[in-house]
DNA sequence: ATCAAGATAACGATCTTTTATGATCAATAT
DNA sequence: ATATTGATCATAAAAGATCGTTATCTTGAT
């Protein structure tokens, strides 16, 4: 009892006609001829041996043998879909550059390990820096891509994610927060934190003293662990170390930050145009981080 | 970036060649032409711009994409065949009479449930009777097919499943076992069980008495829940109010019994195959019932 | 050198799409 | 109600593309 196969085109056609509901529309939607739509659905009924549509008046109905066609064929075409573009996404070669800010790096791992799945022809390399750094070195494009926390000075980039600020202790710690408040800073975004933790204390009339600052996150933990300082991280950096401060403790509320996209001025490699995609829609949804 | 479609034709080729090793072996078994296999393969790199295979010497080779294609082929390749002998299936119209001895009827119901769900179109009616009844009916015709326990003097149909016979008593009750042993007996074999039972009691030299009997197992339940006799069963008929007695009862071992599947003897219309088949299938792995 | 397997070319048949036309049905006007 | 209009769908005929076959050539192994 040998199976015959399908022919997906056909397939196809008769999801396009269930979704627009009309022949004509499918035929307008697949780019084919009115008649060539309504003689594929002919030829599939004919192939099957079972009639797959009826009409009453001027609407169209399937029956349920059509029905049960229909959903064969939404999974078959997923599945012809995605084949495909795993091998057209094989082919694609090339060398790719992107450029994060340091303490971003935790947060992309899982999307490198999935380009690199889809991708696995691309060479892709990562260099850290300063998101004002970044920024330049993409429009130098010494960079493909950067994806940086947006400077107030450099605009441009298309925005993938805003993200809460907060402020953060050690997790075993109770901090002093009297003023001064003691502070810890580092540069990720080339001292956007900074700026932002400035302005929203002085906004609330409060006091504070630059306790200890690093050029990463990695040299102030120590510090901040211990209890000595605050520190200003988005939400999604923080670690199992790091308690989040809420109101409760005075400190005033922090705006949001936001994670921009920027691109080498030319236009993009085919690999560039695809990270940046992944990045997009992997990054969109705001992380439910602890 | 709208997806094209595969050729489901051409990815058949490529698991003939796959699975053959050669192109001219998977033509011999598509029934097609050397050179049209040979083709085929070569369009379907073209329509993928990749290269599948490569040779050294006469030997063939796929490439790494080749591999991978592969096994999106074999996907596509599964779901459509089963997509295909679902829309078949479900053409398959008719009416259908299966017959089985009362106490058979637990072994089925997931069966019936699956052929259902498989032909919807089938009107299927089940016939209770005991399997010497059975026999002779479905030899006149009444019935497509029967599931009997085998006769000794009436021999034919397909042997499903052998079983094993194993005495039983009430979960609960300790039954005297001292000779001569009280037997309840029902004839879901039409006695091939009391036969059985007899013949073995006579081997080992016992003596025995038939304390009750019914047409039904379910007549002789209360008996011997009760623990008033033993009765003989098969494994998979054993429910949670039988508990089985092994050798250490002192009672003889019994032998094997054989499910049949008899058919009528004029050719057996589609829906009697199909379910014939499925019995065969379905109860083929002895069941490990409690 | 010979044999078997694979590739290629040319031809032919089949299948598919298109253009063109006719039929059917709903909606609006008379 | 009846007729007209507009639109959708089905069908016929023809052009076109595709696919498979036969026949031939190339290549690699024994």
């Amino acid at each position: 009892m040998r199976a015959p196969t399908f022919d997906l085109t056909l397939l196809r056609t008769l999801v396009a006609i269930a979704d627009t509901g009309s022949v004509t529309a499918a035929a307008k939607r697949l780019a084919y001829t009115q008649s060539t739509v309504s003689m594929q659905l002919q030829r599939l009924e004919a192939q099957l041996a079972v009639s797959l549509h009826e009409r009453d008046g001027r609407r169209l109905r399937f029956t349920a043998e059509g029905e049960r066609l229909l959903a064969h064929s939404r999974r078959l075409l997923a599945l012809n879909d995605e084949a495909w573009s795993d091998m057209q996404a094989r082919q694609i070669t090339g060398d790719l550059t992107l450029g994060i800010p340091e303490d971003y790096a935790s947060l992309l791992p899982s999307v490198f390990a999935y380009f690199h799945q889809l991708y696995p022809a691309v060479g892709l390399t990562v260099k850290c820096a300063t998101s004002a750094h970044l920024v330049e070195q993409v429009k130098a494009s010494e960079l493909d891509l950067a994806l940086v926390t947006r400077q107030r000075n450099s605009p441009g980039g298309d925005v993938i994610r805003r993200e809460p600020l907060v402020w953060a202790v050690g997790v075993h710690q109770q901090p002093s927060l009297s003023d001064p408040i003691p502070l810890a800073l580092y540069s990720p975004g080339a001292d956007v934190f900074r700026e932002v933790a400035e302005q929203a204390l002085q906004a609330a009339g409060r006091d504070w003293r630059v306790a200890y600052t690093s050029q990463s996150m990695a040299g102030l933990a120590p510090i901040v662990t211990a209890g000595l300082a605050v520190v200003v991280v988005t939400r999604s950096m923080l670690t199992p170390t790091l308690r989040p401060l809420d109101e409760s403790s005075g400190l005033p509320a922090l705006p949001m930050i936001e994670l921009a996209l920027h691109r080498a001025p030319h236009r993009p490699s085919e690999p560039a145009r695809r990270l940046g995609e992944l990045i997009r829609e992997q990054l969109a949804a705001p992380s439910e981080a602890l």
